[in-house]
DNA sequence: CATGAATGAGACTTCATTCAT
DNA sequence: AATGAATGAAGTCTCATTCAT
């Protein structure tokens, strides 16, 4: 493990990571051969087993390195942003655009990256995180000045924000990719921002239920 | 599959159901043996084959058999309810009752069914679609009587009502189901209505951005 | 494992093993491919899982059903005898006969089963225990009679006896088993029995180095 | 194979062949690896491939190297005795002795050199072969002069004596050398020399099944 | 003399599925 | 309608060995 550290960062590390997810994409997780991965990348299968662990180990990598790297932007470039409504706005935008730039990347996290297999998904979770720490920064500015209703909870605002924009990825990536995702950017901040309801406050009804 | 149909629909049938919902909940998909469904159902392995085509179809069945009788069950909930953020109410509720009611089939349908296998995804997206008719029927019914802000694109909207229910159901999944997820509904109802803004209405910033 | 076991004992069973003694004699256990084992026995090559957990596994049952069945029909044949000298003459001619009987389980028991493997060791050495114990018998009663030195470390009397048939028979397969191992029982017998002073009694010299 | 040996007999190849012991001991054969091996004697894996072939001529090198030495030591020990008895003494002594001191090297030679490997079993066997011929000596010198049975075939009292103290140093090893080898000696050398009667001269019985 | 990153062959085993009974 | 013994395809991963430096 620490040897394999080591070999981390290279030519061939690259080579494999762009190999993988063109494979991934192509051919799904379990369809996916190691020894094609490898030759895609132009190395011999066993080589891939010096930079990863194992099969799964690849697919959490993948995501890791590219996914990481997206965290890394989202979060400096919300950092410039003084205002949670513009760190909105920009977090729709810089998902849809990570996505919209690379379909086989978009592929691989919206659809292959799904597996219920624990211990891809824990690798996954650990990544997550991250990003969803950059979500909940932006929920917790907005509350503490005022543009965000305090009373929410905000791990839901989270979930909402987060679960809106990954379904919508999936449902793009699902339809063929047919649409632009970008021009969701604007329609979606503002359903998010001001709900179905567009902001027009509050409306009667809905609560003859509540005690159900 | 003639033959396979008129087989359907008996004790044994459930119980095969029954015992796949409970093997998937406790290992997974792939780890998940038919021969184990087989015996915990009680009857041989190759009765399974009587009643379900292959694995796979049996997984899509489990959703399809349950989920299924959700959807007629909250499609006749929502009947007879006139006002649509009623309506949304009692779907909001509807779909946390039903995973919060079984723990194992919530399991199954949150982690277990995102298989990326494109069979097994088809299948689902066919019961999903029924699903989603209901939730785009409330939207409709909202935009034309006015609650729900009809310049927003329909199908935009049933990715945040759907992904924010599906998220907010998937963290409560692996957080170990430790809080009750029917405390959420009346904040889930309110965010999805007024957003993260709580219904102020318009408000200034997260415009400047709009360009790039 | 218990699934396993019910299998066992049937036609396949033993064509099983008498294709894996052949397989094992002719390629060596590493060589030996579980698909060419299946082949000779006339089944599929998954088939042989569900009578042997593995290859090792295969490997040791081979041993313990033939080895078991020898040192059954040693004890049987050694009941009868009353007197230590008999039976001891009997052991010689029974371990010699089985293995000139059966060329190929001799390569197997003399080359394929010395693996360094701990498992394959600990599975073997299960079996050889009991005929350890035939042998420490014929020891005890021998002393106990008067007809063996009564002085002697009775292991160590179980480490001659078996060692020397051990020995004399791998000399015999690595010698390209071009005599008849028959014609060593008498002497075998002799040589255990008087040592190699022929019965002489005392001999003067060898002790000038004991204390060295 | 002229380069390989010219580099041999160095630093490094004593420390290659120390480690090699050291790791099979601990491992086992195959479960040791070269990588390994290479670490602990302190050179890269390369390294060891300028001082032998393969991994199999390491094991083989490693029992030569060590048993020439012991075979060299036993040669000119034995040569100053005069009597077969002193003789066979001491090479009881020796045999154990050399086991004795050297725990890991005992392992190897009991459990790992036991490969049935044919490349492995020859590269041994031509080391052995000069110990048997010792063995011989001994045994030629006692028939021709008188103090061994010369109605005994010579090959066979070979095979007595080595596989005595064979089959007794392992069943020392595999006890986990739990008692003191060298309290064999006596008892291993009166053993061989006067046999299980204890030099009683012919006894009664053993005879009637002879001819069975 | 030495390194160590890269190679690549090779086989065990699982388990969904079938079909004779 | 049910059984369950038998099938057989299919792919990951290891690690001894090489060779450019």
């Amino acid at each position: 493990m620490t040897l394999i550290l080591s070999y981390r960062r290279g030519e061939k590390f690259d080579n494999i990571i762009r190999a993988a997810i063109s494979v991934f994409a192509k051919y799904g997780y379990h369809q996916a051969q190691v020894s094609r991965i490898a030759e895609e990348a132009g190395v011999a299968a066993g080589t891939i087993y010096l930079y990863f662990e194992n099969k799964q180990d690849l697919l959490i990598s993948v995501f890791r390195e590219r996914f990481g790297q997206i965290v890394e932007h989202s979060k400096s470039q919300l950092e410039d942003l003084p205002s949670p409504l513009d760190k909105l706005y920009r977090l729709v935008y810089s998902h849809y655009a990570t996505l919209a730039q690379d379909p086989e990347f978009a592929t691989v996290t919206q659809i292959e990256l799904r597996q219920s297999d624990p211990v891809i998904r824990t690798g996954i979770s650990t990544v997550m995180r991250s990003y969803f720490e950059i979500i909940d920064g932006v929920v917790a500015l907005g509350q503490s000045q005022g543009q965000f209703d305090p009373s929410l909870d905000r791990r839901l605002m989270r979930n909402m924000i987060f679960g809106t924009l990954d379904q919508t990825a999936t449902a793009w990536v699902l339809s063929g990719m047919k649409y632009d995702l970008l021009t969701q950017v604007e329609p979606t901040y503002r359903l998010l921002l001001y709900g179905m309801a567009g902001g027009k406050g509050a409306i009667e009804g809905g609560g003859a239920l509540r005690t159900s």
